[in-house]
DNA sequence: CAGAATATCCTAAAGGTATTAGGTTTTCAA
DNA sequence: TTGAAAACCTAATACCTTTAGGATATTCTG
C-alpha cells in the first residue's frame, strides 16, 4: 500500500462508526471523514464507492457486531435464558453504540441483506425457538415477530419515545420479556381471525 | 395574502406529504418542493422555518392522520376487537402512506412530541386495554409492548424486511396480533425476571 | 536495481441543497 | 390612495457529493 496517510476502507469504516456513535449516524459524512484524517474528499473516492457505499457498509459493521454479541449471549444458554440473553445483548449493543444502532436500522438492498449478518441474528432466533417446540410453519411467524418487538421497543427507547423519566424503562423491557417468553410457551394456533 | 403563486404552509405541507409517498421522505427537500410550485427555494422560508421544520411538520401531519384511522378504527369497539381494528388500521395507513409512514418516525423534541397526536394513539391504546383490566402499575408497560410491536413490524415490513415473498406476511400479522391479544390476556405479573 | 504498473492522494470543476440578507412587487386595510 | 405587511425574488455563502485528470509514492517484475 502507499500514500501518506494510509487510509483504508477499514479505518475509514472504523472512523465512520466512532463518529456515528459520538456525534449521530447523520453526521458521518465523506467530507467529515476527510476532515478527520486530514484529507481531501476526492481523496475517500479510492476506498469507497460513495456516499452510499459508507452508509452501507457502517449498516453491516453494525450488524456483525450485533450479531457477535448476540452469539456471545446465547452461548451455553437455552430456552428462556438464550431468549432473555440475546434480548439484552440487543438492548444493551443499542445504548453503548447508538450511532452504530441506527446505521444497522439502514435499509439495504435484498441482495446485500441476505448476505448480512442480519440473516445470522435470524438464524439465531430461529435456533433460540426450538427449545419452545413450535410447528416448523410457525418459526417464521415468530422470528418475525421477535425481530419486531426488539426493533421497536429498542427504536422507541432510544429515540426517547418513552423516555418521560417517570416509569422505568427497565421495568418495561422486563415485562416485555416475559411477554415474549409467555407468548412462545403459549404459541397461539394457526386459527387466528383477522 | 399576496403574491403570486399562493403558498401556503399547509399547501406547502401537504405536497410534501404526497411527494413522500411517490418519492420517499427523504427526496422532500426544500429544493424539490420550490421546484414543484415553480418557486425560488428562498420563497418558502416566508413559509417553513427552514428544512428541519418541513420534516417536523410533516411527521406530525402524519401522526395526527395516524391517530384519525386508528380513532375511527376502535369507534364502537372494545377488547380484542378494538385491538385488532387499531391495529389494521395502523398497518394499512403504513401500507397506503410509505413516505408519510417513514416522517411519522421522524425523531421529535420532547415537547414537540408530547403535543403531537402521538400521544392521542398512546391514550387509545391505553383506553383499549382497559377492557383487558390489567393491574394500574401495568398499563404503561403494555401500551409500550403494543406500541413497540405495531412500529416494529411495520417498520420491517414496510422496509422488506420480510418481503421475500415465500412465507405470506398477512399469517404472519395475523399470528402477531392473536399473540398481543393473548399476552394481554395474559399479561404477567411484576415478578418478571431479568 | 531499474522501470513499469498500480494505488494513493491531489487539484479543479460542476452540481445539488440549505440558509441568510437584502430588495421588489402585490395585496389589504385604514 | 397610500403605507404596512406579506409574498416572492436576486445574490451570495456555505456545505456536501461526484467526476475527471494529474502527480507521487509504493510495489511488483524482469
Amino acid at each position: 500500500m502507499a500514500g501518506r496517510a494510509g487510509l483504508t476502507a477499514q479505518k475509514l469504516i472504523q472512523a465512520g462508526a466512532e463518529m456515528a456513535d459520538d456525534l449521530g449516524f447523520e453526521q458521518v459524512t465523506l467530507s467529515a471523514l476527510a476532515r478527520r484524517f486530514d484529507v481531501k474528499v476526492a481523496s475517500l473516492y479510492s476506498h469507497l464507492k460513495n456516499s452510499e457505499d459508507l452508509k452501507v457498509r457502517l449498516a453491516l459493521l453494525a450488524l456483525d457486531e450485533l450479531a457477535n454479541c448476540a452469539g456471545e449471549a446465547i452461548a451455553g444458554r437455552s430456552g428462556k435464558d438464550a431468549l432473555f440473553a440475546l434480548a439484552n445483548a440487543y438492548r444493551h449493543y443499542g445504548q453503548a453504540h447508538p450511532g452504530r444502532f441506527v446505521a444497522a436500522r439502514y435499509p439495504l438492498s435484498d441482495e446485500i441483506a441476505a448476505a448480512s449478518s442480519g440473516v445470522k441474528l435470524s438464524r439465531m432466533l430461529g435456533a433460540l425457538l426450538r427449545a419452545y417446540g413450535l410447528a416448523d410453519a410457525e418459526q417464521t411467524h415468530a422470528i418475525r415477530f421477535l425481530g419486531s418487538v426488539f426493533l421497536g421497543y429498542t427504536t422507541l427507547e432510544s429515540a426517547g419515545g418513552f423516555a418521560h423519566g417517570d416509569v422505568a424503562a427497565q421495568a418495561s423491557w422486563e415485562r416485555t420479556l416475559a411477554v415474549l417468553d409467555l407468548s412462545l410457551r403459549h404459541w397461539p394456533p394457526s386459527s387466528a381471525a383477522v
